[in-house]
RNA sequence: GGAGGUGUGGCUGAGUGGUUGAAGGCACUUGUCUUGAAAACAAGAGACCGUUUACGCGGUCCGUGAGUUCGAAUCUCACCGCCUCCGCCA
């Protein structure tokens, strides 16, 4: 089932309707050239012609086949029987000849489908890569300190709560061990984090706030498994690049590079009530990447690991909730960041920056004093059906309509890029570091020294 | 790791080669009855693809995939999941 080489093969229901490409042309090839993807629209049309006018063929050859099947069936004549089977057995030579036909067109059909990217919403800016991206908001007083302010790892490394080079030496680069201080302060994170994600009270002020007319419910906590079937992971659109991935082709599994790959397959095969949705899940593990292609980048403390732990947001809704839904996702990123009082901006992520499977991603960067710029810590994507049309997670509607389901999923805080900006934004002239306000309840101490 | 068992529609549960998308029950929807509800009775209801203005028609789906056969839920093989026992580990 799953190639050793290249992508698993997927033989379900796929990713953008091809009734949409087909209704829709313009928008998709539209779409698909803003997203810098090279998909041929044309071509795939004209391959879906061929594959539905072999398709009939073989469905009228099926039909026959099935008439005389059922007529065979109730012939008492023992030699008008055998007679009827061997003409039968002309039949099926002619339809296992089409069948291979359509097989082959399939395949060929579908490794194009699987290639076409969400189209990005019509505020998606253009552009290429980061530089596209908008900044639609900033919050926060950068602090000012009276010495130059340290970067990360010389602070980690001075008070011994970042040790790089032994887990070089233990495992290889971009490893790290956190101890100590370092290791409450992850674990006030999450909790404080947890605590807002169920405090449903706090959830509806934050939604009023951010001027959304929705009541929302708590989140379910999960703790989702860190593994996940390749397979699983096309249907997610986050097999792009077997490169990315750490893969145990003995066990026919990899690691997931967030939780969001185990909690948006939860519901796969599912059709919903109108009236379960939304569902909302936090779920807290460990996020594997390999980095391949990112050599030399980053490479000092903790900013780009192949292990981090992280908490994330994901939301299955009704597809007319779903903007509101991210709008809601990042109200509740910007609370946190606020909460700890780290400046941050917001950005509306450009469409060849933004990832495969969304059609609008928000992205939060917070300030790093020690490398004086904002940098990456939040994401939120909005994947509208994209996703839940390969996983075939879908609502009926009132009416009885079938539909997919629209999915986000957003960052709450990740763990290693939000310790080093409280460190950074916390460190003291004498390099220790000063506790936020809210965390200092969960430490049981003011400053990490 | 060893031995055995098992996988059918939202749930339960019949069905071991021939008009079986699949009996029965539960749940669901709509009627009748009722002041209303319950109960009873009657009827209806799967998903996907193609085709059709529409009614409809055709095809696919009984864990997944491949095979045998004129014909597969039923037979064969592989894989996946679940259960029980033994071993091992926590």
């Amino acid at each position: 089932m799953v190639a050793r080489e290249g992508v698993p093969l997927y033989t379900g229901s796929i990713m953008l309707d091809i009734k949409f490409i087909r209704e829709n042309k313009d928008i998709v090839k539209a779409g698909v050239k803003k997203k810098k993807s090279d998909i041929d629209i044309d071509a795939l049309l004209a391959l879906d012609e061929k594959r539905l006018g072999i398709m009939s063929r073989t469905e009228i050859l099926r039909s026959e086949q099935n008439k005389m099947s059922a007529s065979i069936a109730v012939e008492k004549d023992f030699n008008a029987r055998q007679q009827m089977i061997s003409e039968m057995k002309l039949v099926k030579d002619e339809f296992k000849e089409k069948e291979e036909e359509l097989e082959k067109i399939m395949a060929e059909w579908q490794t194009m489908m699987l290639k076409i990217p969400n189209i990005p919403s019509v505020d998606t800016p253009e552009g290429t890569d980061e530089t596209g991206n908008q900044v639609i908001r900033e919050w926060g007083e950068k602090p000012e300190f009276p010495f130059v302010p340290k970067e990360h790892f010389e602070l980690g490394k001075a008070l011994g709560i970042i040790d790089t080079e032994t887990a070089a030496d233990v495992a290889s680069s971009r490893f790290s061990y956190l101890k100590g201080d370092l290791v409450l302060l992850q674990f006030a994170l999450i909790q404080m984090c947890l605590e807002i994600l169920t405090n449903e009270e706090l959830l509806a002020s934050i939604a009023r706030d951010a001027g959304l007319s929705m009541v929302p419910s708590s989140f379910v906590p999960v703790i989702p498994p860190v593994f996940v079937r390749p397979l699983v992971q096309v249907k997610m659109a986050r097999y792009l690049t077997p490169d990315d991935h750490y893969l145990f082709p003995n066990d026919d599994l990899m690691l997931i590079g967030s939780a969001e790959h185990t909690l948006g397959a939860m519901h796969m095969n599912k059709i919903f009530e109108e009236s379960e949705l939304p569902i909302r899940y936090a779920g807290y593990s460990t996020a594997f990447r390999r980095e391949a292609g990112t050599s030399g980048r980053d490479t000092n403390g903790i900013l780009r690991q192949h292990q981090f732990d992280k908490l994330e947001m994901e939301v299955f809704s009704l597809p007319e909730n779903s903007a509101q839904e991210q709008n809601f996702l990042v109200a509740i990123q910007e609370y946190v960041l606020k909460t700890l009082q780290l400046p941050y901006q917001v950005l509306l992520v450009c469409a060849g920056d933004m990832g495969f499977p969304d059609n609008r991603q928000i992205d939060i960067n917070t300030w790093m004093p020690g490398q004086n710029r904002y940098r990456e810590t939040h994401s939120s994507d909005s994947t509208g059906g994209f996703q839940s049309r390969r996983l075939n997670t879908r609502v009926r509607r009132k009416d009885g309509k079938i539909e997919p389901v629209h999915m986000n999923d957003a960052t709450v805080v990740a763990i290693g890029r939000t310790l080093i900006a409280i460190m950074e934004n916390y460190q003291q002239a004498d390099g220790s570091i000063k506790v936020p306000d809210v965390l200092k309840k969960y430490i049981g101490k003011d400053v990490i020294s």
